[in-house]
RNA sequence: GUCUCCAUAGCUCAGCUGGAUAGAGCAUACGCCUUCUAAGCGUACGGUCGAGUGUUCGAAUCACUCUGGGGACACCA
């Protein structure tokens, strides 16, 4: 409709002769008595040609022609709205009953191959809020990607090499030695989580003390398929299914970290100091230079992550999305830098960054650390919560903001919570389509005449709008929003209307009606990964 | 010090290419179930959109400055 309208003006302009290079938008009233749709062309225009708002858009609205609207009126400033036929919401229901699980798709991507990794997480512990929140961001974006026609790739990297997993083996053999009877601690970048003493606890069960003499890299590989599997498993509980994990190592073998040092200096993009090769990433859009090369000889982070977006490039994705929490914001110039540097456009990545969740127990904030081992973890989230809940939680508020996560509030599982509300109204339409299961089509609907019923419509039929609005931004909170206004509207229609009546005529239009809404609901759930029960 | 995010109702947050009287939930106080689920609906209360300046027909939104808070500034990842 927004589209439909914005060509109606355009055509009016050039019938008026007044080409002129402005956009034109296309704006939703929130007062109902300013219209369906409104637009402030002629406001824009008045800049330009110098002159009278009121008369522009005076001019501009007597020379539009079309059926689709019951009324286009000028207002004060100069604000043309327009009134649209009702007629195209009710023909809506029947392309929504039609498409079902598709209604709401748009074409924006166009096949357009992306890529987007989130979570990530180290395999040196368990999975928590902050990986509750990127999982929940990246996934949900996933979806309503795919839903616009992007092809897309959901992808895990592991860091399964380098110092953290060093630091995991050694962490477990400290607590394996302690269960053998024999004194060690923890190193000091070690991992004290709980997490730690199950899988050491697991092996002294199994294979008591006979393990004392294994190198290392058993207790590295070990930690990591047990820690890994674990996360895996959460991940999948809490509907994220990746299409790629990709491992560390992996990359070392597709593309030698030698050869990226090679290419970056070879480019001249390095040089050495103090014994270590250092990259000049402060001409590359970083405000310092960072080492590539220890003066040990071994590499820093950043060698093997530069490696690690290489491939993903060159598997030909046209664009990638990385989702980190904001603690690592000073990566993205790092590795964008060397990226520019070996020749690539840097706009091929996007990096998402999210502030961090703060946790708050009897109004008190209290300190997530992996370090200590104190921390919430996602599977105790939801298994106080539940998926829904935490799904919608995390997708409810931007990125942006350092959302505040009240413990108490989310055991109480209480219906404070806004999933409750959507999912109800959910429950509702499902519960009196389980009574009434002989419906009819429509063909021309002629009974559905209440206020409320319209704003029902009207939102049903905004939910492309706004899927399309969502993948545009890469703001998946839009869809939660979205759900929460058409549960509204619906539970609005639901208290003033009758669904079921004594005209079977009525009924029956109803019915087909909240299938609709049903469908949408349904859609719109899916996209940030809540699924909602048929009864509450 | 540099970079970055944030500041909107008592609390948690929406408000996104600048639009019309700034919204919701929770909390507080009232009202609505003989009829499809009251996890619902309605009414009331609640605001200097952190402060200032600028841009313009018009600013919570854009720019600059300031104040206050989170985070990052390793030869850790």
């Amino acid at each position: 409709m927004k589209e439909l309208i914005q060509n109606v003006i355009k055509e009016t302009l050039t019938k008026l002769n007044l080409t002129v290079d402005i956009d034109i938008i296309i704006l939703e009233p929130k007062k109902k008595e300013n219209g369906d749709y409104s637009t402030n062309i002629a406001l824009k225009l008045a800049g330009v040609l110098k002159e009278d708002a009121m008369k522009i858009a005076t001019d501009i609205s007597q020379n539009i022609s079309s059926i689709q609207f019951s009324k286009v009126e000028v207002v004060k400033p100069g604000f043309i709205n327009f009134f649209v036929n009702k007629t195209y919401l009710l023909e809506n229901i029947n392309i929504v009953l039609k498409e079902k699980n598709d209604y709401g798709r748009n074409t924006l991507g166009q096949g357009k191959k992306y890529n987007i990794e989130f979570v990530s997480a180290n395999p040196t512990g368990i999975l928590h809020l902050g990986n509750a929140r990127g999982g929940a961001y990246g996934d949900s974006l996933a979806r309503i990607l795919r839903f616009s026609g992007f092809t897309v790739t959901e992808e895990y990297y592991i860091n399964d090499a380098g110092n953290q997993v060093d630091n995991l083996a050694l962490s477990i053999l400290a607590r394996y030695k302690n269960l053998c009877g024999l004194e060690a601690e923890i190193p000091q970048n070690g991992y004290h989580g709980e997490e730690i003493v199950t899988i050491a606890k697991g092996l002294y069960a199994k294979y008591s003390d006979t393990l004392l003499n294994n190198d290392l890299d058993y207790f590295k590989k070990t930690g990591i398929d047990i820690l890994l599997s674990k996360i895996k498993q959460v991940l999948k509980e809490y509907r994220i299914n990746y299409d790629v994990y990709t491992s560390e190592k992996e990359i070392y073998k597709k593309h030698p970290l030698s050869e990226v040092i090679n290419e970056l200096t070879k480019k001249g993009y390095t040089y050495e100091q103090e014994g270590a090769l250092w990259l000049k990433t402060s001409i590359l859009g970083d405000n310092k230079d960072h080492v590539l090369v220890k003066n040990d000889g071994s590499y820093t982070y950043l060698v093997p992550d530069i490696a690690y977006h290489i491939d993903k490039i060159e598997r030909g994705y046209d664009h990638l999305i990385d989702v980190f929490g904001t603690d690592h914001h000073g990566y993205v110039a790092r590795l964008k830098g060397a990226l520019k540097a070996l020749g690539y456009n840097d706009d091929i990545l996007d990096v998402k960054l999210l502030q961090l969740v703060k946790l708050i127990s009897n109004g008190q904030e209290v300190k997530m650390s992996k370090r200590t081992g104190k921390i919430v973890s996602l599977q105790e989230l939801i298994d106080v919560t539940g998926i829904n809940a935490a799904r919608y939680f995390f997708c409810m508020h931007s990125l942006d903001t350092q959302m505040d996560f009240d413990l108490d509030l989310a055991t109480k599982k209480s219906n404070e919570n806004p999933v409750y509300y959507v999912c109800y109204a959910y429950a509702r339409i499902c519960s009196i389509l389980k009574q009434y299961e002989n419906i009819t089509p429509v063909t021309n609907y002629k009974t559905i005449n209440s206020a409320e019923a319209y704003n029902v419509l009207e939102q049903v039929y905004k939910f492309k709008e706004v899927v399309l609005n969502a993948a545009k931004k890469e703001l998946p909170h839009l869809i939660t929003n979205y759900a929460y206004t058409l549960a509204e509207s619906f539970h609005l229609y639901y208290s003033k209307n009758r669904i079921i009546t004594n005209d079977a005529e009525e009924t029956n239009e109803n019915l087909n009606m909240i299938k609709a809404v049903k469908i949408t609901l349904l859609n719109a759930l899916d996209l940030i990964g809540v699924i909602p029960p048929e009864s509450m």
